[in-house]
DNA sequence: ACCTGAACACCGTTCAAGT
DNA sequence: ACCTGAACACCGTTCAAGT
């Protein structure tokens, strides 16, 4: 504030400034969101973090993003596959892989909602679609229907962990009170079945509602043929 | 650039600038999302629209995410939900209500992303709610599959939206492509299902995929018990 | 009450210029 | 080649002050 000049302070002062690489970078970020949250994993706080300018991150990375993909297929690496050479139902040993994958999604609120727009394709990922496809062949399920339940199997996850996790640790809160005030709400003459039902739709664990919507798309993809 | 002092011209000049009420902001930011993009549906540029500040759009919305989901509620109104008093097999007929919701959220791309993270709580998403509910019923589906599958159905059809959107007339359009060279560039040995599977991932029109996927949820649902 | 000017604290991305 | 200063063109949200 009293001086205008940079501070000219040299690269020695500092705690050891590392050359910028890709890994580094995705290092830094993994760290940064651990500490500050992803909204936190901008290119301008990451470009500072990493001393340097913001223009420097876009020799390694297109846009942000690209950024967050990364992240995730990082974090990916955390999921538990080893239910795929596990003993048991194919079905519920396929349902503790989808588990790990949302709990991973979890952990890190924001990331679930960034997984559904920047779809990842590192060596992770693949790993995840290898062992769900391992599951669903062991299970009989014919290859065709295999081949799009998969990605309906990971999609129903991420899509609810990004909702789960918008309430949760998150911010505004409101939506999904506002939903169930609406929803309690309602007339039983203009919406018959919603006033039925009534507070059944909201009802149960998320643990519990979680493993009954597993369970329900594997049951689905299994008993429905192409075309 | 050469006047430092606001351009002086009093309301009168203008096209009849309204008082600001809720419903007239809505209309405004529908029009302005549908000419511009919801990217450019920001407070402060919806505020340049109403000739005001961004200060005074907070007497009627919370936020942002408020406001996006406002606009798709204004939306849902074009869904056809006549099916659910028509003729046929109840699971076309849901299939159909669920395939005209998605059509809305894909001719407003980005909307679709929205809806998974403010969900709405409005008239018409109340009303999509309670047809999918009675399609349910009529199938004979238990109420306890209902209460849950309702939430799965919409989840994975705004899902589907929100992925297709991201593509088709979006942005970037490399996450796709990325996920789709990282699957064909797999080894057997490693991946063996991937490669077995091959191309398949892939195969089939947006339309017969998302067919399937309501098919599928629909078959789940109406045979997956609870607990 | 309702409205708003002005400020605070940020963003993503580009590009000409440097080393 | 690789890196970056500086700029362009924006953001959301708050709050004291006005009418």
């Amino acid at each position: 504030m009293t001086s205008r000049t940079p501070t000219p302070r040299s690269r020695r002062d500092r705690p050891a400034k590392a050359a910028l690489t890709y890994e580094g970078i995705v290092a830094t970020a993994v760290r940064l969101m651990e500490s500050e949250g992803l909204q936190r994993v901008t290119m301008r706080r990451l470009a500072q973090e990493l001393d340097t300018g913001p223009a420097s991150l876009y020799v390694y990375v297109a846009n942000t993003a690209e950024l967050h993909a990364a992240i995730l297929e990082e974090l990916l690496g955390a999921v538990d596959l080893s239910p795929v050479r596990g003993q048991g139902d194919w079905r519920d040993r396929l349902a503790a892989v989808l588990t790990s994958y949302t709990g991973v999604l979890f952990t890190h609120p924001s990331l679930a909602h960034s997984a559904l727009v920047a779809r990842p394709s590192g060596r992770n990922y693949l790993a995840l679609v290898e062992a769900v496809l391992a599951l669903l062949h062991e299970g009989g399920v014919p290859d065709a229907q295999a081949a799009w339940g998969v990605d309906v199997l990971l999609q129903v996850a991420t899509a609810t962990a990004a909702e789960q996790s918008a309430r949760g640790s998150g911010a505004p809160e409101g939506d999904h009170d506002a939903l169930v005030a609406a929803l309690r709400g309602v007339g039983a003459e203009h919406h018959p079945r919603i006033a039925a039902i009534g507070d059944d739709l909201f009802s149960g664990s998320p643990e519990g509602r979680l493993a009954w919507i597993f369970r329900a798309v594997i049951n689905g993809t299994a008993a429905t043929p192409r075309t």
